[in-house]
DNA sequence: GCAATACTTCAATAGCTAGTGAAGTATTCA
DNA sequence: TGAATACTTCACTAGCTATTGAAGTATTGC
């Protein structure tokens, strides 16, 4: 049973002695696809991200002024941006001794 | 400080002596938008559920079905299942004994 | 080069979360 | 009604994750 597809699993799957219902067929999710989607549906499910990334919507801002918007730690904001980063869901790029932090674009 | 609009904070937030830079102006995300974005990123980041969403994508199916499928336990599903309703992500309608999952539409 | 500014990384920890067996609930069938 | 089936909920725990201060790195201005 370990060694079945999850194709030949869904076909099989029964509960007792009912009848199979009427199952799309569609490509498998590749375990790479889902493990991107993972990446990204786990660094937007914080509040503390998600609100940060509404905040670079509105335009590149640097570490410090992010932490002072948020009135958070600049270990706390970089931590952050750097989970988001990871994600590739926010572009970074130095200005002189600043960092500024926006939106990766595609959206 | 601590009392600032979100707006005013962003508006006013600098590094040192630099210009600020240009922001697009848009509608503050109100705290139950945020917080109900958060919940369902939150149920889509962890590999098992999504892959549960992917495979209900195929069509309903009732929970030993799914724990057969992916060869968990019955428990673990139906608490899986349990955070993918909480996320309003999954529907469930009992049929005799069984109780089918599918997703929840509007994609 | 040296001090200052602006971040980042490290390490420790507190709080959250997924998985799990046991106990509980709901529905069907004899 | 009572036994069986199909789930769900409870309670506990192991493992993960966000936050935080301290220490480290990079860039600028003197």
């Amino acid at each position: 049973m370990k060694t079945l597809s999850l194709a030949k699993k869904i076909e099989q799957a029964e509960c007792g002695p009912g009848e199979h219902r009427r199952r799309r067929i569609s490509p498998p999710v590749s375990p790479a696809a889902l493990d991107r989607a993972v990446r990204i549906f786990k660094a937007l499910g914080d509040p503390p991200r998600l609100r940060l990334l509404a905040i670079l919507a509105q335009g590149e801002l640097c570490v410090s002024e992010i932490a002072e918007i948020d009135d958070d730690g600049l270990s706390t904001v970089s931590q952050r941006l750097r989970v988001l980063r990871s994600a590739d869901l926010v572009s970074r790029r130095r200005d002189g001794q600043h960092i500024l932090y926006g939106l990766a674009d595609q959206h």
